[in-house]
DNA sequence: TGCATAATTCTTGTCGACAAAATATATACA
DNA sequence: TGTATATATTTTGTCGACAAGAATTATGCA
């Protein structure tokens, strides 16, 4: 429990909360802190082998994405995954993939597709190997590549969060993620970086828009099943 | 000089970090902190009459939103406005005017629209008043008030830290903002409302958009023009 | 026993201090 | 005089401590 806490001396001076921020990022992404979990800072504090300022620091960070909620002289603990609004979610994952893509059609250098296809192949090994865990975070990484590549640093911020969002959201049903629908998502990643290779910006545009709503599809279906973990609302 | 720290002993506990951040937000957003301007760890504290702990929570939260830059270990000072990349930020901008208007008419509550037209209203009265400042902070609460009305929370979100942007860059130039073209503004306002009113989401988007563009066209003009105050890029 | 109040424990927000980096200044040498 | 090294100063990151609120437990009273 003290390999993080040893740490301590040969730690370079201002990267504690980074450290701290990433981790605890991780864990609630991961749900290994799932929502509603406590936090609790000076457990933190002895873990990390570091005094609360630091921290701290690292809790405001995590406070400002959204992803703890703090409540002010009382206790802070990972927020709640909120399934009554996720049409909201929904509207704005789907919206950020059209945008983004359509932007990378027209904005992107040819090296940037070299980093893109890199990824792909990395989606691609994962849907092969069943392994739900590693296609949610190469999905990911594919997609944000995707809008790193259209340049627009609004979007693409936006888009992070919210593929992060989907992480953790996704992380409570990867095990009914197994079945053969993935592998329709290689072949519409391949149409879609073809796409933006070619700088088709509508083709793009609408490639991107139902590759989402198939994933948006897929993701409420398995909402509607009910067969999620035990978390509470 | 003082009057902040005077307040050190009747201040509320807790209340320390928020009433920096928001002073500073304000500070920043007015340009009364200026782009690069050195931000003093030491100095805040000193006129806020608090530790410097409180003083670096803010801090982060304001670096969280891309206010202020931190460099490592050196100094953090408030964060430049982007001209060379603007295309990004007018991207983003109208395509927020365009699905927070549209997604109002989709699923505003009557009583919303109370709030709506009187923030129409006082953007009314600055145009009238020719007074510049006010008219840029109250159209962005109007269309942030329009957004709420949408009810997705992501949307809102970026569009509120587009709008705080907005307000950073218009302040620029609000000295040449007061000629006649702010008068269309109003009607154009008046135009979405009723549009969201009805339900028209395709009008309101249409509109939306319209509205944007203007918008956008007229800060364009004004960068053009090259007029601006002495600004370090 | 049930409930309200008081005492206690825990947690959080803030503080002052100190040490490591970095910056500025001074000194030495060519 | 100019450059390089050494010293001093400033600034930042972290720490341990303490006090205010909140949560919890204990106590008193009907």
């Amino acid at each position: 429990m003290d390999s993080e806490a040893s740490l301590r001396n040969e730690r370079k001076r201002g990267s504690g909360v980074k450290v701290v921020y990433d981790i605890l990022r991780d864990e609630i992404l991961d749900l290994e802190l799932p929502p509603g979990s406590p936090i609790d800072e000076v457990q933190l504090s002895e873990r990390f082998g570091m005094s609360r300022t630091p921290i701290r620091e690292a809790l405001v960070r995590l406070a400002g994405e959204g992803l703890i909620d703090t409540l002010p002289n009382r206790s802070t603990m990972v927020s709640q995954i909120d399934f009554l609004n996720m049409h909201s979610y929904f509207d704005a994952l789907v919206l950020m993939y059209r945008v983004t893509t359509q932007l990378a059609a027209r904005y992107h250098r040819p090296e940037d597709l070299e980093g893109v296809r890199a990824l792909q192949a990395d989606f691609a090994d994962a849907v092969e190997a069943q392994d739900a865990l590693a296609m949610i975070s190469t999905n990911a990484a594919l997609h944000l590549a995707i809008a790193e590549a259209g340049r627009n640093p609004y979007f693409t911020g936006l888009f992070s969060r919210l593929l992060n969002e989907g992480r953790r959201l996704l992380r409570l049903y990867y095990q009914s993620y197994n079945d053969r629908l993935p592998r329709r998502f290689v072949e519409e990643h391949d149409e879609i970086i073809a796409a933006i290779e070619t700088r088709d910006t509508e083709l793009a545009e609408r490639l991107a828009r139902e590759h989402a709503e198939q994933i948006v599809a897929q993701i409420q279906k398995l909402l509607m099943r009910g067969d999620r973990l035990d978390v509470s609302l």
